[in-house]
DNA sequence: GGCGGCATCGTGGAAACCACGATACCCGGT
DNA sequence: ACCGGGTATCGTGGTTTCCACGATGCCGCC
């Protein structure tokens, strides 16, 4: 990995597009940050862990773009996107998930994302994407943009093989924490949720999943959450 | 979050050590040859994105330790430590993941780590790690490392290859039905017991294994028994 | 404006969990 | 012959979870 050394001239900052970072691990933050500097047309605004801070900066910084991690601590990324959607449907959102495309890609769409990149995809596909989207285009990989057609060109039916697809987004967010082994208990306190709340969502996974008894719920959970090696 | 942008004067590099960081995240590479950088007894010799880049990187760079990350794409980082840890056996290696170390923190160490740091602890948990592994200890959360002790003084015999040889007939039976999504009502009238039997038994292989909630117990049973498949 | 899906929370009884203790068997030691 | 340790079995009592309901509020859609 070649990392460019020599901190390239700081071209004038006025003409940057602002770009608001979100993500849970410091680290990677601190990567995005350092690696979006090397651009002479970007800048990283703020870089922040939550979504309640993200909301607050989107606020008080007025991002050209927010970039944003799915997975989060409590608050699940989507829910995120939602929000900024709902309350700043002019600022675009872009989504850089450690998570396959297959699974998210169309999800994070339907919030209101205007894109998708795969952190493994490397730095240039997010730079890539970045410009795209700050120049009112949607990115996706040309992978998704084949499915999208598919799905365009077939109409909304018949897209099923996929047993999670049924699921809410929050739904399938309890159905991965199940996977990880939590119990009731420690995912209400994750999610910052009653335990009543995540007593219902089990309910309706069951019920969607067509799963009778707790065990064979964890056991469904744990399996899919296994099945992803590649 | 500060980045502390003035590059700090250079220190002699003889006297640094080298790590070698492993991650598929190129993002993440990023940002912690960036945040070491920062420290004037670290260095990073080099940054690589899979198993196989990393074992030619410690033949030829010789670092003084590895920090690598569980979750890389399709090889499991667990084989990269148990080959590092074979191959170079005087080569410390740190984890650095994304996942919660009750789940992977044993595995991690029973492979040859030296070390568990999660993602989400941020730059100074992970620096505190890299020196305590370079002084020649090992880095727990106080969490694993209570887990640790409370398995020193309870099971005498553990410490052996990873699985359920510790178990039973009677308790690997339970455990085998238990991965198949049978709750303890259904294990007990299928094996014509007491449910009382079957929770003293449960009871016995968390023990055992080392789980601490009925939860993780659904969950190493399942991954037990999927992991048969071939 | 109604209808359905989603997310949230509560209630109350059934079931499971869990920390104990108890009995009994077998087997290896000293 | 006795004791200890591991195993297998079952019970008791208290805590927790499950689960089948109901209920509210918010959207989006026709």
């Amino acid at each position: 990995m070649k990392t460019t050394r020599p901190s390239p001239p700081p071209p004038p900052r006025s003409v940057r597009k602002k770009i608001l970072v979100v993500d849970d691990h410091p680290m990677t933050r601190l990567g995005v940050t350092e690696r979006l500097r090397i651009e002479p047309d970007l800048a990283v605004c703020a870089d922040v862990g939550s979504a309640k801070e993200a909301l607050a900066a989107v606020e008080k910084l007025a991002p050209d773009l927010v970039l944003v991690d799915l997975s989060m601590g409590e608050r699940s990324g989507l829910e995120l996107i939602k929000d900024l959607h709902a309350l700043h449907p002019h600022v675009p959102v872009l989504v850089f998930s450690m998570h396959y495309e297959t699974l998210y890609a169309e999800r994070a769409l339907r919030a209101g994302a205007r894109g998708y990149v795969m952190k493994s995809e490397g730095a240039e596909k997010l730079i890539s994407a970045v410009r795209a989207v700050l120049s009112g285009n949607v990115y996706l990989s040309p992978v998704m943009r084949d499915r999208a057609v598919h799905r365009f060109a077939r109409g909304p039916a018949a897209v099923k093989g996929d047993n999670a697809a049924v699921l809410s987004d929050r739904e399938l967010e309890v159905f991965e924490l199940i996977g990880q082994g939590l119990g009731t208990r420690q995912i209400s306190e994750r999610l910052k949720l009653s335990t009543s709340t995540v007593e219902t969502h089990r309910s309706h996974i069951k019920e969607k999943l067509n799963l009778s008894s707790a065990t064979e719920l964890v056991r469904a959970a744990v399996e899919w959450t296994a099945g992803r090696g590649h």
